[in-house]
DNA sequence: TGCAAACCATAAC
DNA sequence: GTTATGGTTTGCA
């Protein structure tokens, strides 16, 4: 049996769904239904489930990551997530985008080249992850610099971005299972689209013709 | 810049 | 099987 939990926080409502131990999906929105609806949306057909108002032992730890990413935090410890029931390039995708350090973002490009297959294919995957933000799908970016797309939404992208700043400078390469994956700044991106506001502010400004 | 064509794993027929 | 569809990229005017 499947176990869903929604519960809030400030302005925002966290839900995740759990089994044997393993977190199955979460989901997070502002407002009560959308989130509840979000994880049940990623479980599987045809497998029961329940929704209880008292979070377990497994399920308040999960929570506490869940609400820590969110704020920009790494995780105090990392919750197992269960990933048998995806395809095999979809686990692989996930966990190289895992590797992301907070302060740092990818691309869709880079992704693919570490992980295999092409960036639009990473981007499938990404439309789906059922772990944001833990598999922080948020990081990943178009090689431009320029945001790309969001489920929860690009303002919500660029809030958990602006969360994650840290001031890197350098880009950076991490290690995954097979190679290596290119990172780089988050500044990198939220300077683009400071610089794409001054445009709009600037045009705005402008006398009307 | 802007558009078209190539790209690659899925989901839907 | 085949086709359609993206959270993309690249090349070429």
């Amino acid at each position: 049996m499947i176990e869903v939990y929604v519960q809030s926080q400030g302005e925002t409502w966290f839900a995740v769904a759990c089994q044997n131990q393993q977190i199955l999906a979460v989901s997070f929105a502002e407002d009560q239904k959308i989130a509840a609806n979000k994880v049940m949306g990623y479980l599987p057909l045809h497998v029961p489930f329940r929704v209880l108002a008292n979070p377990s032992a497994f399920a308040q730890s999960a929570f506490a990551s869940l609400k820590r990413v969110y704020d920009g935090e790494e995780p105090r410890f990392e919750m197992p997530l269960a990933t048998g029931h995806l395809t095999a390039y979809a686990q692989k995708v996930l966990k190289t985008t895992m590797k992301i350090p907070i302060g740092f973002i990818s691309t869709y490009s880079a992704v693919a080249e570490a992980a295999g297959g092409g960036p639009r294919a990473v981007g499938n995957i990404m439309a789906g992850n059922p772990f944001a933000p833990i598999v922080p799908c948020h990081r990943v970016v178009k090689s431009d610099f320029s945001l790309g797309g969001y489920g929860g939404g690009l303002r919500v992208k660029v809030a958990l971005l602006r969360k994650e700043s840290r001031g890197f400078a350098e880009p950076r390469r991490v290690r995954v299972t097979s190679g290596f994956l290119r990172c780089y700044p988050v500044e990198r991106v939220l300077e683009r689209l400071d610089a794409f506001a001054q445009t709009i502010k600037a045009a705005d400004s402008k006398p009307e013709r």
